[in-house]
RNA sequence: GGCGAGUUGGCGGAGUGGUUACGCAGCGGAUUGCAAAUCCGUGUACACCGGUUCGAUUCCGGUACUCGCCUCCA
């Protein structure tokens, strides 16, 4: 096996990984705040996680890699839906229907990142169910001196963290002088944030030594971390590892992430563990943009994972051309770059359908291994597409989840059974090769084309395959 | 203003101190009733300016441009 090695954002190089206990790789991901569909940059971070929870399950083992994600569950947003279902008339108590909208959403988000051919992590918290852990370790960061309480909120003293700012690379002193942040009157420091907040009596809240409220959103990253990859499994964990206490190997997100959410994060946990790290690397992917733009409401590019799906544009597509792009570097959606993936995929598909499933190409995992180079392990799919090696092209693409029947069943939808056509077709042309008449079999071809079905004519016979814009309806009547 | 990422042939996109990336498109040919599909052949690009070097797209410095974050948008 090659060593994997990772781009480390914290040292801003690429380096060797070495899990802290080979037979227990942790690794975290944030996930989403639950109020609405994953937007398609959404959807990136979870691609790139995805390969490395792939890679690492290759390397160390299924049953070694440990993956958690989270939700949040917990959020202005959430409740901002709640509210407006409230004054639309909706049924039940407001925090019900925060709790429905939650439910609702993780749901979506599930069946979104399963259509792109993600593996579930294996813990997918929810930050209401932690609620504890997160007011312990509030209570600890008090003890500390780290955070103080006051009018009903809980604070983190950002001063009294010197290594504040390494992750961003800036300085206390920058952000002040940057000036946007938030003055409020129950701040010792302006750069102070908020661990715990108060609730109005009617939105979700929790009993806290500082009153009915919720946590902030740094907190409940730190408190899922820790119990997760830490509490639960420390009795589990080499003396290697346990010599690095409530930490854990890889932490990732988008690069937005970075500031003000990472930096805290590593702010609470480090200050309340009295560690020198939460994480031993930590991974940023870069933004998606659109048509060479950000996403954005305002500009009208804006679009979840789901408009594509219902689109038409199979999940397996949308993840192929992630996976074209570094995840390092700006990712710029385009319609051409899902046509060119579909075209791709069509034919890696018709070539490993009946292919017994081989081995994973060296090259393959190699490519993977040197920072999640999944545009150079396609080159490398490519390459064994064009020797005729269905085989080892299976078993390459599944280490990027492509290929699998999990991901697969586009090719054949929506589920028409075209045989009868194809039939059809086939005995028209017979007889046109006789007679010289083509006038017929030409009118079919084209009605089929027009259908958006692909059609293809050799001496071996008639094949139709369903293409992007197939409508079954253009069938009718065609028999 | 501070921090960070990027700039490769028509398009997408790897990689390397000197040797064809690769894919798509295009072009030429084979095949085909026609077309599609398929097969064969075909492309010396690396933002700009300096420096290091026998030699740089690849290393170093600078410039320009693009994008993101600093505003709980991943």
């Amino acid at each position: 096996m090659p060593d994997i090695r990772l781009r480390n954002s914290m040292t801003r190089k690429v380096e060797a990984f070495t899990p802290l206990d080979p037979m227990n790789v942790r690794i975290y991901l944030c996930g989403p705040t639950v109020y609405d569909r994953a937007h398609l940059g959404n959807a990136r971070n979870v691609i790139m996680f995805d390969v490395l929870y792939r890679l690492l399950r290759q390397v160390y083992g299924d049953a070694h890699v440990t993956y958690v994600r989270n939700f949040t569950d917990v959020d202005d947003k959430i409740n901002a839906t709640a509210l407006s279902r409230k004054a639309a008339g909706a049924p039940g108590t407001l925090e019900e229907l925060v709790h429905d909208r939650s439910d609702e959403t993780i749901e979506w988000y599930l069946d979104d990142m399963d259509a792109l051919g993600n593996l579930r992590p294996d813990h997918m918290p929810r930050a209401t169910e932690y609620i504890a852990e997160m007011i312990a370790m509030i209570e600890d960061l008090i003890d500390k001196g780290h955070a103080y309480a006051k009018d009903g909120h809980a604070l983190f003293r950002v001063r009294s963290f010197d290594d504040y700012g390494a992750l961003s690379g800036r300085s206390v002193e920058d952000m002040i002088a940057g000036a946007r942040v938030e003055v409020a009157p129950f701040k010792e420091d302006p750069m102070d944030f908020v661990l715990w907040k108060p609730s109005t009596d009617d939105l979700p809240g929790w009993d806290s030594p500082w009153g009915r409220g919720r946590p902030g959103w740094h907190i409940e990253c730190s408190a899922m971390a820790d119990k997760l990859l830490w509490q639960d499994v420390e009795n589990q964990l080499s003396p290697e590892a346990r010599a690095r206490p409530h930490q854990f190997d890889i932490h990732g997100g988008g690069n937005d992430l970075t500031f003000p959410h990472h930096e805290n994060e590593i702010a609470q946990s480090c200050c309340a563990h009295g560690t020198d790290r939460l994480a031993q690397v930590w991974m940023h992917n870069e933004m998606l943009q659109v048509e060479g733009k950000k996403m954005s409401k305002s500009l009208g590019n804006f679009f979840t994972v789901r408009d594509l799906l219902d689109q038409g544009v199979p999940g397996e597509v949308i993840r192929f051309v992630f996976l074209s792009t570094h995840y390092s570097k700006p990712m710029d959606w385009t319609a051409k770059k899902a046509e060119d993936a579909e075209k791709t995929l069509r034919k890696w598909r018709a070539l490993t359908a009946d292919a017994a499933m081989g081995s994973p190409d060296p090259d393959v995992i190699a490519a993977l291994s040197d920072d999640l180079n999944t545009a150079g392990a396609l080159t490398v799919l490519h390459r064994l597409a064009n020797a005729g090696d269905g085989a080892a092209l299976k078993a390459s693409a599944a280490m990027m989840g492509l290929l699998g029947d999990e991901i697969g069943d586009w090719a054949d939808a929506p589920g028409t059974d075209l045989s009868e056509f194809a039939e059809r077709l086939a005995a028209l042309r017979e007889a046109a090769m006789a007679s010289k008449n083509f006038s017929h079999v030409d009118a079919m071809k084209s009605a089929l084309i027009a259908a958006g079905i692909e059609v293809r004519m050799s001496k071996a016979g008639v094949d139709l395959m369903p293409g992007p814009g197939f409508d079954p309806s253009k069938l009718e009547g065609l028999l």
